[in-house]
DNA sequence: CTGAAAGCGCTAACAT
DNA sequence: ATGTTAGCGCTTTCAG
């Protein structure tokens, strides 16, 4: 028992067993076509080889893919994800995080909504792995792997600023959300702004507005001021955005969402975007909770990945 | 012990536990802050109270958002949900069924891709709950929850069959696929020319096709039949279709879509689709799987939920 | 109502 | 190199 056992779990060498045995054994094993239980085994190591992905909404374009991304780069590394979906609903995360920590998951990769400081601090505390993506925690050190939001604005800032001619007038619209990434966008749009000297024009929307109010808010934010261009914080603003334009039939000014969608290169005129490098956002989360789960009690690491801007006008 | 154990999993009615000692041992339960083990609980009891979902690709809209309402629906239900994507890959769709499968999941959600049909069919022998989603496997007994993809497809042709003039030439794009989806589709598109005697123009693309050599040949398809509409068998065909008419700068053919899509709303011209109830889907799938824990050995549930047109035109 | 004890299937220390 | 055994944390039967 226990020699079939090391051998199930590679320690023949380690346990000095013979090759030929563990040739045998293993042929033996796949002709009776046993499988272990993993429920037991688990039980028994304390280990899942599962991992909770926790994201704001799996039907999202950039969290499924995101989802895909982290679930192939875990399976590389042997484990397995579980995910749901939060809805950046205080209460649904904390449920959940409980639900994944009862099922005992290896370790958490989450998207943390306002207000988890607490329930993210406790899971640090207890020493569970954690890594906290697209957004963090300022008063939590956790690790965490995120975009650079604040360039990426200000690189599309800067570019709007500089396509335009003389008294360019460019709007940011965003989310009132006191969430990292959020913040860090206006900050770039500002710093743009401020750089030159120039007047800042911003408009935030309520996160569960309906579409209906949402557009007529972005309507009349753009006509108050006139605005030559309009950054939007994410792109499903911009598409708010773009349902504005063609409601109203507006001239269009010139538009630049976060995130990109398959809308945008196929739009007239296409859409220029900052997008988010979703492959190293994926990698980076994978390699960071790895080494979380390697060595307990480390300090934490900040991942930020670089934006890069898709011109298209 | 016994008598908590009886409290902690509702038993108390049953087990004639008066209601005081429940109270009693439930609000300590909670001071103490004790949180059963589900893994030690699964062991002994074989229920895992998860369900496995395996989708073509969670990255893709229409899967991402049925994993989404199927995940809430199974909530609802007392179960989660653990994902995976299985690329149409045969392989790796076995691969995740036996994980799962060694996981323990009380059932299966599976858009199963050809070759699968042993497989498949090992499960059911072993009394595995499982409902496929999407499309199915002609040759194995299961229960399934797909579209009524023939009735959306004759729908769509016929209108577009009426709203073009007498010498209309309609064509169909799709993939080269025996998946019963894509099969009925192309069925309903036949039925409602052949209801017309008219000349059918199809053509099928591979489906690992680059993008660039896609848009190639849906161009000569296009061109050579001087085609006036067209109806295209999955949303992303249709996002082909669209590129194809940008890049060569084409005069519109009447274009319909299967399966809807943020883009096509806002597009100019809007495009028509045929649209799937995905609330309807995914609320049948997880009624039908349930159904299938609750009483083994049953007969299977055969569910055909109707498509809708939404015509932008 | 409560306590004792078996057992779910596995791992790993220990003895052989 | 192998057999024996305790125990992971729970449910549930059986006696009290």
């Amino acid at each position: 028992m226990t020699t079939v056992s090391f051998i199930l779990n590679d320690k023949s060498k380690e346990k000095r067993i013979s090759e030929a045995l563990t040739k045998k054994v293993l042929s033996h094993i796949k002709k009776v076509g046993y499988k272990p239980n993993q429920l037991a085994k688990s039980l028994r190591t304390g280990q899942t080889k599962m991992l909770g992905l926790l994201v704001e909404d799996i039907g999202n374009t950039f969290f499924a893919n995101m989802a895909k991304l982290i679930e192939k780069s875990a399976y590389n590394h042997g484990y397995h994800i579980s995910y749901c979906s939060t809805d950046n609903d205080e209460t649904k995360t904390k449920e959940l995080i409980q639900l994944f920590y009862d099922r005992q998951v290896d370790g958490f990769i989450l998207t943390p909504s306002e207000g988890l400081e607490e329930t993210v601090q406790k899971l640090i505390n207890n020493n569970i792995p954690l890594v906290l993506i697209d957004r963090y925690l300022t008063e939590v050190d956790t690790s965490y792997v995120v975009s650079d939001n604040f360039k990426g604005a200000y690189d599309a800032t800067k570019h709007l600023l500089a396509d335009q001619g003389k008294s360019k007038k460019v709007g940011f619209i965003s989310l009132y959300s006191n969430q990292t990434q959020m913040r860090d966008r206006l900050d770039g749009y500002m710093k743009a702004i401020d750089d030159h000297k120039n007047q800042a024009y911003i408009k935030k929307i309520n996160m569960d507005e309906e579409d209906e109010e949402a557009v007529s808010l972005i309507h009349d934010f753009l006509l108050e001021h006139k605005l030559d261009a309009v950054l939007f914080a994410t792109n499903y603003l911009a598409i708010l955005g773009l349902k504005t334009i063609k409601k109203y039939n507006l001239k269009y000014p010139e538009i630049f969402s976060f995130d990109d969608h398959t809308l945008f290169s196929l739009h007239e005129p296409p859409i220029s975007v900052v997008s988010q490098d979703i492959h190293a956002l994926s990698a980076e989360t994978i390699s960071c909770l790895i080494k979380e789960i390697g060595n307990k009690n480390k300090q934490s690491n900040k991942v930020v990945v670089p934006c890069a801007l898709k011109i298209r006008a």
